[in-house]
DNA sequence: TAGGCCATCTGGTCCT
DNA sequence: AGGACCAGATGGCCTA
């Protein structure tokens, strides 16, 4: 498992999220880079099958390039689509806003949020658990939430890679890689309770 | 100038 | 057959 290999074995398809109402296809302004429209489509399905010669046979160039400008325009918006979500993503990430603070890469905002969930799940368990606590009764001091063990185990010796553009912090508990590294995106959570919750202690374990 | 990040094009594969 | 998804290739832009 390196830096980069996250589990996304529990997300669901996006697909049924986007609601996708371009319909007027963007113009083709990039020439291709590769090779020609009409090689490429006699080309697909790979193996040249009788029935893909004769589709290309059957068709002209203009339809190719037409077809392949329509695949281009589609997977375009695809991608299109995919930037917006992870915008949507940022937008709700803690920290990664401010004119200070450069925009997170792609890879970055899906490490910081898998994290970010993760901390979410470590600060719902012990708040179920100080409140189970505090029901009985039995509370002696107030926790401090950490972020995952797996988080803090991790640490950035790299200066000057923070995604924020005026930071050089060195180190701080991460789960991003080392060039991810910044102090703010997961801070100790200190939980404050009503002092009067201090009254149930004395008999405490 | 090298490396990181990104947008785009492209062909292959799977699904409806 | 057509669309969605994916991964590889490529070139541009930016920063250290």
């Amino acid at each position: 498992m390196t830096d980069y290999e996250i589990d996304v074995t529990s997300i669901a398809s996006p697909s049924s999220v986007f609601s996708c109402s371009s319909d007027e296809m963007q113009s083709e302004g990039t020439p291709s880079i590769m090779g020609g429209e009409g090689e490429m489509i006699n080309r697909k399905s790979g193996n040249g099958s009788s029935r893909n010669r004769k589709i290309s046979k059957e068709i002209n160039d203009d339809d190719l390039q037409r077809l392949r400008l329509k695949i281009n325009s589609r997977e375009r918006k695809r991608m299109h689509d995919l930037n917006s979500a992870l915008d949507g993503l940022r937008e709700v990430m803690p920290y990664s806003h401010g004119p200070s603070v450069r925009k997170l890469s792609k890879i970055a905002t899906l490490l910081l949020a898998k994290n970010y969930i993760l901390m979410l799940q470590n600060s719902v368990a012990e708040m179920k658990k100080l409140v189970s606590d505090v029901s009985n009764h039995r509370v002696t001091s107030f926790p401090t939430i950490s972020p995952p063990t797996s988080f803090a185990n991790r640490t950035s010796t790299t200066k000057g890679n923070c995604p924020c553009a005026d930071c050089s912090s060195t180190s701080s508990p991460m789960l991003l890689p080392p060039r991810f590294a910044h102090p703010a995106i997961f801070p100790p959570i200190s939980l404050k309770l009503p002092t009067s919750s201090s009254q149930h202690s004395p008999n405490l374990p």
